[in-house]
RNA sequence: GUCCCCGUAGCUCAGGUGGAUAGAGCACGAGAUUCCUAAUCUCGGGGCCGCAGGUUCGAAUCCUGCCGGGGACACCA
């Protein structure tokens, strides 16, 4: 059974129809007018007024005699212009609540052809410590892969890895500077190489930014860089050996960001996966005229005419001699193609890459790897701080991901004590909690922003459990869960639903809105249309529980209607934490 | 200089494929707990939707220009 909303779309296109207007001026959406005698409205009257060369209103009530005697409206008026508001019939709203309470997907519909749909996460680079630019990324990304999943596509998400370009060039080299006698940089050592690790993942992150800085300074170290990168990539076993050490033990530390924050990825390939590709795909763009020489590189030209801005060229091949990452991600599409043949890939990065993308995936276009609209760039602005500009620590340094994760665990855990609750379940228990709380509050309040807005990063705002939070979703949640313990030790069973209360029909009109949350989530790669869609369920329940006694209400069969509303309500609730992410405890 | 993203309440942000009186949270003020979790609920004040034009029966939403903020413009990722 379809929404209510788009069981009026159906009966309202039906009667436009019948007037020989077009059927999609029928289309019902929910109103924010007067919800509380019309919850439904329908504005094809005025669209319509001008093809059909009559007063909009005149129209309206054409539509209106049409739909009369329809057992799913109650009530239908004209207002205004030729607005037609609806009020659908209460035993539609139960017939509906019904369903959604016995369906295990509350209510969302799927796809009726499923895709496969490639995430590429656009990876954290090995030798960087996960900072809170990471954040959106990962919980964005992870919020896509269980949305279209949920939605019934199939999923390959991929981390895809940084550990390929430049960065380890630098890395390499500004190890050598501090440990020149290890085996790794006597080209006259082809193996045996230790197999403990020489660094960890501190000495990674102290090592890449000091590079970093003396390269900017000096040309000459810049150059070291570049040939250790190119010597790296040419195949030097000392740097091959180096690098899988490198991967190692950045690839131990991300798996432990990611594994607290409960992102998970199908995949944790790299650009480096790709190396054996290159060469080929190189050749082949070659020889089909893909790519050309230019200044002592080979660039495949991307600029198109009608171009509003001059597209730079995606280089293929430095001067040097080795790959960027243009290079790594075509590779990686061509290498996609084979494995897995995704009908779409989104890319999870943030939009200063915007033309990066652009290049690469009319590179991709123009090479037959890849038809243009398969490819798309799913991009999210900046975490500023308080001052607007790229969010950074006191001391100036980036804000790491693991700090901002441990501050906001705390914070959960010091309001629970304060409360005193989860006191009596355990230490670990109260842990546990804690960990859901906290990383609720970070999740949710990153995920609430639409991902193009560059938003303002408040630890306090972050990690406050007031208002539209990720623990007052949380809490609506477990105080169902509380409730239907509750209700099992009186007896009481989920029994028939009728929406008599006006919170009552209100939160079913609320779960009825999944459906269209979910569709507008997918459409846009926003989960941020969850997020509202939740909070407003949550919201909806909250008035109903407190304004709608339950087990002590006065009849066993409006105990048993509340009750299996509540149920439901917490079904769906719980379906919308999974696709942000977030989890609720057993009680808090 | 060119192009991209953005500008909505004191603060942080939704809404943006055009619809009626522009929403939420925080903050501020007032209230609610013999009863299922008060991390809750109820009520209130608070707005030239950056500015100016245009299209339209109707514009926060679409178009143009300007102002302001952020970002990108071939051998970093």
């Amino acid at each position: 059974m379809p929404s209510i909303a788009e069981q009026l779309s159906r009966v309202l296109g039906d009667a436009f129809a019948s007037l020989e207007l077009p059927r999609e001026l029928g289309r019902v959406t929910p109103s924010k007018q007067n919800p509380e005698r019309f919850p439904f409205q329908c504005n094809g009257a005025m669209p319509a007024a001008k093809q059909a060369g009559k007063p909009p209103r005149e129209i309206a009530q054409a539509v209106l005699d049409r739909i009369a005697g329809d057992a799913l409206i109650e009530k239908a008026e004209i207002a205004g212009p030729g607005f037609i508001n609806l009020l659908p019939a209460a035993a539609a709203i139960n017939a509906r609540a019904a369903e959604i309470a016995s369906d295990d997907r509350a209510g969302a519909p799927q796809v009726s052809e499923p895709r496969k749909v490639m995430i590429d996460f656009g990876g954290p680079n090995v030798a960087k410590p996960m900072h809170v630019g990471h954040l959106r990324s990962s919980v964005l990304g992870d919020s896509l892969q269980r949305l279209f999943r949920f939605r019934g596509d199939t999923v390959i998400s991929d981390i895809h890895l940084g550990d390929w370009g430049l960065q380890m060039g630098h890395l390499i080299t500004e190890l050598e500077e501090e440990q020149p006698d290890l085996p790794y940089f006597d080209a006259a050592i082809t193996e045996g190489y230790p197999s403990e690790p020489p660094v960890d993942i501190e000495d990674l992150a102290r090592l890449y930014p000091q590079a970093s800085r003396k390269a900017k300074e000096d040309a000459d170290r810049l150059a070291k860089s570049r040939r250790a990168t190119a010597e790296l990539q040419a195949g030097r076993a000392g740097y091959r050996a180096l690098l899988r050490h490198f991967i190692d033990v950045s690839v131990a530390a991300l798996k432990k960001d990611f594994g607290d924050l409960g992102v998970h990825f199908d995949l944790w390939k790299g650009e480096s996966d790709v190396n054996d590709l290159i060469d080929g795909l190189v050749a082949d763009f070659k020889a089909r005229g893909v790519a050309e020489e230019s200044e002592g590189a080979w660039v495949v030209r991307v600029a198109r005419d009608g171009d509003k801005k001059e597209l730079a060229p995606l280089i293929l091949v430095t001067s040097e001699g080795s790959s960027l990452y243009g290079t790594t991600d075509l590779a990686t599409i061509l290498d996609r193609k084979q494995s897995v043949g995704p009908d779409l890939t989104l890319y999870v990065v943030d939009l200063a890459q915007s033309d990066h993308f652009e290049q690469v995936f009319r590179a991709a276009d123009k090479a037959g790897l890849a038809p243009e609209g398969s490819l798309e760039h799913v991009k999210f602005g900046t975490v500023n701080g308080t001052d607007g500009k790229r969010l950074r620590t006191r001391d100036g340094g980036t804000f790491r991901l693991a700090d901002l994760i441990a501050s906001a665990i705390e914070r959960a855990d010091q309001r629970l004590k304060e409360a005193g609750l989860a006191a009596d379940v355990g230490a670990e228990e109260h842990d546990r909690v804690a960990r859901m709380v906290g990383l609720a509050a970070i999740k949710f309040a990153d995920l609430q922003n639409y991902r193009t807005t560059n938003y303002v990063f408040d630890l306090d705002r972050f990690t406050s459990f007031e208002g539209k939070t990720g623990p007052y979703l949380l809490y609506a949640a477990v105080r169902v869960k509380s409730l239907m313990r509750r209700a099992a030790e009186a007896g009481v069973e989920p029994g028939p639903i009728s929406a008599e209360a006006a919170e009552e029909r209100d939160l079913v009109l609320a779960l009825d809105a999944f459906g269209a949350a979910l569709e507008q989530a997918c459409e846009n790669r926003a989960p941020n249309a969850i997020c509202d869609h939740a909070f407003t369920l949550a919201q909806a329940f909250s008035k109903f529980y407190s304004a709608c006694p339950i087990l002590s209400a006065e009849t066993e069969a409006v105990k048993r209607s509340r009750l299996a509303l509540a149920e439901a309500t917490l079904k769906q609730l719980e379906l919308c934490l999974g696709l942000l992410g977030l989890e609720a405890p057993e009680r808090m």
